[in-house]
Order: structure tokens, then C-alpha cells, then sequence
RNA sequence: GGCCCGUUGGUCAAGGGGUUAAGACACCGCCCUUUCACGGCGGAAUCAUGGGUUCGAAUCCCGUACGGGUCACCA
């Protein structure tokens, strides 16, 4: 009696490998194409981890001219939940990370190396476990989860290494007879893999971020398929890596310590060896310690945070790509207009240590990208986002497009547009006062060195009196607010305030200042010129009527 | 605890035997300036630690400390 009585009688019905080898021939693509896949479970929102992997994998493959896989990593039933794969795809969508070949939606996909969801691939799985079981290098174990407990106890209690190894491996020895005899008695197993692996010995790994690497070999005997019939990850990712052609494996470095199993795996299954890149964890600093940025503790963990915040999907990439290969920073302040498909990344470039995120620094890169936009474009986005999430900034805006634009245009559009939008979110706050809806109810003035209502009033009303024109240009403007700092005492150039005090009542930015506060109720806004532009003279007089009042 | 990996300013980091140890964000100061941003100039601030190798160490080797990852019929 051989193992392929044991092979047939587990797999009765599963395929020659030969078959599948066949079906999913070498791909044909130019010498040194990359190709990469993404391979999340569908579990709940992507996490910025995933993302960061996939933009990663989705550059490599493009600027090799390889593919980018989505592969569903859905083998674990109990943890999935509804619409996971939607999410996935949609998350990945916001991001430009689209990928050539493999999930679309819930059930649809494309590509010719599939089905790219696990659940679909059991057949395949079971094909090359029995490939295994009659090469005598896997083999049927009956113990329970009650057994294995009962085995980890008494190593804990030896004070050994736990797992299912060597002498503990209790199924490992069982004579084939009565391992067929069991099966047939209806005896519910579990596939593991024999491991021809010794602790005393070492596995050297060349990866491609952490460089060389060395292990003791994998002696455990792992689970190649489950009970429910569907292997674990450690054994779909030779089996789906190798079909699909997969050139290189790039994942989390939290794989590292099961690497040597995974080698042992392809080796046992005489696969070839894909290159591995093992990336470093993106950490969070959370009260001067590092540790792992997480799902429950940090919302900017998950990819939907940014969406809310309207934080563009642009930065965001840019950061992440910033934080994996950080000469990208120099290469796009010498290339600010090029597309980031020019960038060439390299992964070897990437840091072996996991990099703390930095949300502030985020917020200027996206500041940077924003200031590079067109009112019209800021406009557009703006709304984009209001659509989700404020209704009265989406109100405000799309009634009267022309207005929303010129009131974003203020001290945009020349060479050094304003920096001060990193996030739609932070839109109204900035735009809000120049609303005569909204400035109606306004109560709060900040005012600064002035404060003397008499005074107040004696600035805007000759101002208004001698000196309010609209037609004027900037520098006309500008210069009759100094002759009217100066009627009233006032210097009409700061630094002569400066150097005599004593001589004026202020300069002429303190009287600028009381005319801004009675316009937008602000002491800090954009070029007070350009916003009586845009506000024009009805408007002027009401908001200091309303001031008065 | 075992196994693996790591440690350059507050953060991201360049640098791989000889450097005044880049740059960016943040911070501080000055300049520009009608406010705020922007921009310009400048400043403070780093090689975890102890040994070795060497004429010379951030860089190579060993130990220590600290940090991180991982030890499932999860991925």
C-alpha cells in the first residue's frame, strides 16, 4: 500500500497538478516586469498599512510594465463580513491603486489567472495537498483542537517550544492502514504538512528590503488544509503566488517569522521561488512610544478617514510614497508638475525600521498640492465633499457657483498662492464670513489694538465718507488707506510708527485691521483689497450697518 | 520566554571607514509685509550604550539596554 491510496481516498476527486501547471502558463512580459499582488482579507475597511503595501505594488508593476493583482484573501469564513470585497475595491479606487487582474466586486472579476477570491480556489488547494500526501510529505492528522490544547499545556509545563513538531507531531506516525482506516470510520482531519525541517539547522533569506536574513528551518508540521476543506494562508500563498505568476511577494514584515515554513513550502512543492520583500510597519506615536498604528485606537488607520476629512487622495499617496522611498521628497520639489508615475521607486530604498506617521506632515503636502490648484478645481472638490458631509457648505456653494469660485480665487492664481486649505473640512471656516447669509448673525469682532468704539466708528465712517471706491486698482486702494491713517493720525508706513511711537496713534495696518474686522468680523483673513472686491459695495454697507446697528 | 528585526535631531531621513553629519516637516528668531498665510535668511537639535578592530568608526565586529514583530484549523 502507497500514499496514493491515502491521496485517492482523501482527494478522490482532485486534478492532476499538471493540469493547473498548464492552465496558467508563464506569463509572457518583458525581462524584469514585476509582477505583485495585493492580497487583503475582507474584514472591514482598508487600514493605511494595506493601502501603503498596495500603492507600493501598484507602482512596481506599472513602471516594470508587469501586473498588479487583487487577490481576496477569504479563507477564514468566521472573520469576513458583507459588502468586504466592495470596500476593498472602492478603498483602492480613491487611491488610483486599480489593478490589472483580479477582484472587480463581490462577484465579478478579470483576469486569466483566477478565480482571485481563495474561497473559489479549493479544488486547486486540494489538488497539490494530494500532491503532497502521495509524495508522502503531508499527511492526515486526527487531533483535536481539545488534543492540541492538551499538547501545548505539557510543552508549557516541559518548557519546550509549542507547536506540532517531532515527538509531539502524535498523528505523524500513525501506520497508513489506520490512517485510512479512521478516514473511512468517518474520523474528522485536518492536511499537514511533513516537515523535513530541523531546529538545529538555518535557512538563509535574501529579501529584497531587509537583505540577508537567517533563520532556524521550520520543523512544524502546519496546517495544509483545514477542516472545513480550505488550506490557511500558508498554504494558499505558495500555491496562488506560483499560479498566478506572482514575481514578487511584497507584504507586511509581520510574514517574516513564518518565512521559513513558506520556503519549506515552495521547496516541498517545487515551486520556483518569487523574490520577497518584507516591508516595515507603520508605527504611531502614542505618547513618546512607538507602537503599531491601529484600527481601534487611531482613526487616521483607516483609509475612509481621509474621505471624511477631505484630506485628497493625491497627498496622501504622495506621503506614503514619501514615507517608502524618502528621496521622493527632492525628486518631486525638482519635478512639481511631473505625474507620479515618473517617480522611479525602488525597493531596496525602503527603510528596514517601521517610519512613526506623521499626520502634520501629511497636512503639508497636501497644503502644497492644494495651493497648485485653480479656484475652479478647489471649487469643484470642495463640493465633491460637501456632498457627503456638510450640507450647509454644499447649500452655500451651489448656489451660486461664479460667486464660490471668486471667493476661492482670493490670492490664488498668482505665484504665491495662499497655502491655508490642507483639507476640505477646514473650507468653510475659511470661506464662510464672505456669505452675507451667514455674516448677518455675526456678533463677535476681533478686534486688536483699536478697540474704542468711538474710534471704530470715526475710521470706517471718514473711510467710507472720503475714500471708499471700488473702481480703484489695488494700489490706489492701498494708498488712500494711508492717506486715511494719516488724517487721523495715524502713520501711514509702519516702520515710522516704529521708530517714533510717541508721534501717532498707530499705523496704518491698525487702521486696515478695524476696517477688516467690521468687514468679515476677522482679524486674520486674506487680502482685505480682494475681499471688497468680491464683496462689493452693497455688501460693504450692509456688514457695517449691521456693525453699527 | 524562544525566534527574528531594528535603534542618526521632536518626526521622516541622507550618509556604508576620513563630511563643518545633507534635506524636509515641526519649533524658535529675523526679514518681507496693511492682518494672516506665503516666501527669504538664520538658529536650536541627532549618530542608544559599553567594549573591540583601525592612524582614523555614525559607518566593521562583539556584548548590553531599549523598541518592534511573531509564536492559531487568523491573515
Amino acid at each position: 500500500m502507497d500514499y496514493k491510496v491515502l491521496a485517492d481516498l482523501i482527494f478522490p476527486d482532485a486534478k492532476e497538478i499538471s493540469y493547473y501547471e498548464e492552465k496558467y502558463p508563464a506569463r509572457n512580459l518583458p525581462e524584469g516586469a514585476y509582477v505583485t499582488r495585493f492580497a487583503p482579507s475582507p474584514t472591514g475597511f482598508i487600514h493605511v498599512g494595506g493601502l501603503f503595501g498596495g500603492i507600493i505594488d501598484k507602482k512596481l508593476a506599472k513602471q516594470t510594465g508587469g501586473k498588479f493583482i487583487l487577490r481576496i484573501e477569504d479563507t477564514d469564513q468566521k472573520r469576513e463580513i458583507e459588502n468586504g470585497i466592495f470596500q476593498i475595491v472602492n478603498g483602492l479606487k480613491g487611491f488610483e491603486v486599480i489593478p490589472d487582474e483580479g477582484a472587480i466586486s463581490e462577484d465579478e472579476e478579470s483576469g486569466e489567472y483566477g478565480p482571485y477570491k481563495q474561497s473559489e480556489r479549493k479544488d486547486i488547494y486540494q489538488a497539490y495537498a494530494k500532491s503532497l500526501i502521495q509524495k508522502g510529505l503531508a499527511y492526515p492528522c486526527f487531533c483535536s483542537p481539545e488534543e492540541l490544547e492538551e499538547i501545548r499545556g505539557k510543552q508549557e509545563q516541559a518548557k519546550v517550544r509549542p507547536g506540532y513538531y517531532g515527538v509531539w507531531a502524535k498523528c505523524r506516525n500513525i501506520p497508513l492502514e489506520e490512517k485510512i482506516k479512521r478516514i473511512q470510520n468517518g474520523e474528522k482531519y485536518v492536511i499537514r504538512l511533513k516537515s523535513a525541517g530541523r531546529e538545529d539547522r538555518r535557512v538563509e533569506h535574501k529579501d529584497c528590503i531587509k537583505g540577508k536574513i537567517e533563520f532556524p528551518e521550520n520543523d512544524q508540521d502546519a496546517i495544509i488544509i483545514k477542516g472545513d476543506g480550505l488550506p490557511p494562508y500558508h498554504f494558499a500563498h505558495p500555491v496562488d503566488d506560483h499560479l498566478m505568476r506572482v514575481t514578487h511577494v511584497i507584504r507586511g514584515d509581520e510574514w517574516l517569522p513564518s518565512l521559513p515554513l513558506h520556503l519549506e513550502l515552495f521547496r516541498a512543492l517545487e515551486f520556483k521561488l518569487p523574490k520577497f520583500a518584507h516591508t516595515a510597519t507603520i508605527m504611531k506615536d502614542d505618547d513618546g512610544n512607538k507602537r503599531k498604528i491601529s484600527k481601534r485606537k487611531d482613526p487616521e488607520a483607516a483609509v475612509s478617514y481621509y474621505h471624511e476629512q477631505g484630506i485628497l487622495a493625491e497627498s496622501v499617496t504622495e506621503y506614503l510614497l514619501n514615507v517608502a522611498n524618502s528621496n521622493f521628497e527632492p525628486w518631486r520639489r525638482g519635478n512639481p508638475d511631473k505625474s507620479v508615475d515618473e517617480f522611479d521607486f525602488q525597493l531596496n530604498k525602503m527603510n528596514v525600521s517601521g517610519a512613526v506617521f506623521d499626520m502634520v506632515k501629511l497636512l503639508d503636502v497636501s497644503k502644497t498640492i492644494i495651493s497648485k490648484l485653480s479656484a475652479e478645481e478647489i471649487y469643484n472638490k470642495t463640493l465633491e465633499w460637501a456632498n457627503y458631509y456638510d450640507e450647509e457648505l454644499k447649500k452655500l456653494l451651489e448656489d451660486n457657483r461664479e460667486y464660490g469660485i471668486r471667493v476661492l480665487n482670493i490670492e490664488r492664481g498668482n505665484v504665491k498662492p495662499r497655502k491655508d486649505i490642507a483639507k476640505w473640512i477646514d473650507v468653510k471656516d475659511i470661506i464662510i464670513y464672505m456669505y452675507d447669509d451667514k455674516f448677518a448673525g455675526n456678533t463677535e469682532y476681533e478686534f486688536q489694538k483699536v478697540n474704542d468704539k468711538e474710534e471704530i466708528s470715526n475710521i470706517v465712517n471718514t473711510y467710507m465718507e472720503k475714500y471708499f471706491d471700488l473702481a480703484d486698482s489695488k494700489e490706489e486702494w492701498f494708498n488712500k488707506i494711508k492717506d486715511l491713517a494719516e488724517e487721523l493720525g495715524y502713520s501711514r508706513e509702519v516702520k515710522a510708527y516704529k521708530q517714533e511711537p510717541e508721534k501717532f496713534k498707530g499705523h496704518v495696518g491698525d487702521v486696515s485691521t478695524v476696517l477688516r474686522v467690521v468687514v468679515t468680523g476677522r482679524s486674520n483673513t486674506p487680502d482685505l483689497y480682494e475681499i471688497m472686491q468680491v464683496l462689493g459695495k452693497d455688501s460693504i454697507k450692509e456688514r457695517i450697518n449691521l456693525f453699527f446697528k
